[in-house]
DNA sequence: AACAATAATGAAAAATTTTTCATTTTTGAT
DNA sequence: ATCAAAAATGAAAAATTTTTCATTATTGTT
């Protein structure tokens, strides 16, 4: 999970960081509403915490623009004032949700679970780069055309896409794509990323799916 | 497309169900908010039209009611008022869009076409009677357990839920299931249907696909 | 009640998907 | 460069799903 901070009062940015990587999650701080506009031009985060007042570019502006460029990452803005107004305005500049300081960090924690929740039940599919995957119809969108993956294909797909970046163990693919509960004396995974990596070259003339030798997968675009 | 209009002025109530039949939409009339919650609760509608202003119960009322009891029908709220507060009430009661008098019935139409689509995408399963169907990991959710579906079964038993209480002949079901251009030299269809029919009585004890000899199918409750 | 048309069914055949297996290739360490 | 471990691969086997087929049951009409 990777979470980008932009709040310019130092202690509230550090503190929130602090918590996150606490949960696990990957935190990155930006200072000003610019700075923040290119780093959310350049990296893909799971969720964005705006504060409303900030230097340079304002957070509603920021989550304007965002949304401008069509991007849907999940955008909650932190405000000082409990305005009905200012909730109107972010709703209307597309943001999430809207939480009002002081917060506590249980709080944000939570308003980032539900959030995260909705975006996910109402995203009918995962973009990536120049391909899509639709969950609905387990079918696979790219620039060349589109093709229906079986089952398996699918699952992993899509597992890899909703935990993208990062290393993930072939016993870990088993249990969570496989539910197999521990290592599998078979090497059902391997042929099965091998046919995905088939078909994804064959669509998008790209490799995905990079083995770490020894350590499992990462699913990266570079 | 069932729609469910309530409005007390009659007028308005009789031009917009005009217009509703005429797009081959069956639209039902309630003239206040008690009779809207009694028809609700007893019928299933695909949208429902909600002035905000009607005798009894209030429209805000009625749509806080209908989501309390869990019920999430897609409601467009009407109002004279084009009065961001009354947008904002709208929106928290749980409404999901919202319609400023006068209006014309394109607009209505439009509104309600987009809603629609929202809706659809955003739910992740189709609710029906005592099961579930999960659209995402394609299974069946019912009281005595849970199942996964074989993919033609699924895709066969979406197609009703999306088609509830319609008569579907069998060339119509190989066109849109099977994608198949015209009237098959086979049974499949009916070989799926009974398959479909056994795990629906294994699990739910109920027979919901009717057949109407010489005609077709229909997915009904009694 | 008899008949023809339509639908339901069980079981086999065909097609597809998933898993296994034996072999080759690649990788990182010595 | 050599070696052993790990990963990739092609092809076969097993399992599952889809379709076909022959037969039985049901329906509406006469």
């Amino acid at each position: 999970m990777k979470v980008l901070i932009v709040e310019d009062e130092k202690q509230i940015a550090e503190s929130l960081k602090k918590s996150f990587e606490e949960e696990d999650y990957s935190a990155k701080i930006c200072f000003d509403g610019e700075d923040a506009l290119n780093t959310i031009s350049e990296n893909r985060f799971d969720i964005i915490l705006l504060d409303w007042r900030i230097p340079k570019v304002t957070g509603v502006e920021v989550c304007r623009r965002v949304r401008e460029a069509g991007d849907k990452t999940p955008i909650i803005l932190l405000t000082a004032l409990a305005d009905v107004k200012n909730k109107i305005e972010a709703f209307n500049v597309g943001a999430d949700d809207y939480i009002t300081k002081p917060f506590s960090i249980g709080e944000v924690l939570a308003r980032i679970t539900a959030v995260l929740r909705r975006s996910q039940v109402s995203t009918s599919s995962i973009m990536f780069e120049d391909f899509s995957l639709n969950l609905i119809t387990h079918t696979l969108h790219t620039p060349k055309g589109e093709l229906k993956l079986t089952e398996k294909e699918f699952e992993l797909l899509r597992y890899f896409l909703e935990n993208q970046e990062s290393l993930i163990s072939k016993e870990k693919l088993c249990e969570d794509v496989w539910k197999l509960p521990f290592t599998p004396s078979t090497n059902i995974v391997e042929v099965t990323i091998k046919n995905l990596r088939k078909k994804l070259e064959e669509y998008t003339g790209k490799k995905y799916i990079k083995t770490a030798y020894g350590e499992g997968y990462i699913f990266i675009s570079n």
